[in-house]
DNA sequence: TAAATTTCCATGATATCCCATAAGATGGCA
DNA sequence: TGCCATCTTATGGGATATCATGGAAATTTA
């Protein structure tokens, strides 16, 4: 079916750093990891660098691949490979679900996001976000306040029927 | 034939949040999964954000799919792509028809749009939409007030003919 | 060997499955 | 055209499975 990643739910976090990963989620992870088969745990890739440093991005193994070809499409010493594969290589993790359906957030990365005990994970098509409660809450108000102020002409909403193919 | 959603049915909301889809938007919603075959059941995404947040909006897997073929020709790490996801993905969760035709509204949903034990589904073409009754009708009573103190110039049955393609 | 991980087991809440029924719609047939 | 058999729909109840979560035991790492 192909699924994407949809939805939003809120989570705890426990004193070790776990966290279940919302259970439509994982049904996306095994789709988009190549090597995932009954029995076996699914892999896929977090990305904590990037524009926003204000949450982490999670990518299935295929949608990760994807940015990848992308990216080695750029002059092999460009000033904007390096920058990318700065971002999007350096700045990432692989991580497995466990039996449960569950990851662990290391330190490093709960401090990275300023997540204590509870995070918001959000669907995002092909990619989704880990956001600590507050943050994720300011990012919605922005973007609905944003999103009253556009002009008609400017309406994101609108302008997707003038990208016909 | 390519079946749209037409129609009003009003249906009654279980304690467990269950709700019969009308038989007639069940065809359309079958139509409209590619992945759907006699014995299966078919899936369906609803949309629970949005500038509209008084109602839920059910779409097909095929029509949900053009709209994010539309997103995903924006930019990948662009402002507008993240708001369009946000709104269309992040706010929106896969829904699957059991063996009876019912779905299952989490408190979440609920609560979202005001519904108690009751719930009106409206066919809207390419979508449907589910409203809380009282909430409906305010909908529908604004909507015939709105219509008549319009100009004639601005009729929308008027100006239909004119977007010829 | 103490601290940090990872694996394994446990549980309440929620969601899903399976069966049941009544009312209406449909269709056949005398 | 009137009557009965059948199917579909909308709805309800109880049993079962899945999910999110917590804690203990086993293992690794420093």
């Amino acid at each position: 079916m192909t699924r994407r990643f949809r939805g939003e739910s809120l989570n705890k976090v426990d004193a070790k750093g776990r966290v279940s990963v919302p259970a439509a989620f994982r049904r996306v992870i095994e789709e988009g990891d190549p090597d995932f088969s009954d029995g076996s745990y699914p892999n896929f890739v977090i990305v904590y660098g990037g524009v926003r440093s204000t949450c982490l991005e999670g990518y299935t193994i295929s949608s990760i691949t994807k940015v990848d070809k992308l990216i080695s499409k750029l002059p092999r010493f460009s000033r904007e490979r390096e920058i990318l594969e700065r971002f999007i290589n350096t700045q990432s993790t692989y991580m497995q679900l466990d039996e449960t359906g569950r990851i662990v957030l290391s330190n490093r990365l709960k401090e990275k996001i300023g997540i204590k005990d509870e995070a918001i994970f959000a669907g995002m098509g092909e990619k989704f976000q880990i956001w600590e409660p507050k943050n994720y809450q300011d990012e919605v108000d922005a973007l609905n306040s944003s999103f009253k102020n556009l002009p008609e002409d400017e309406n994101p909403f609108l302008k997707l029927d003038q990208l016909q193919d």
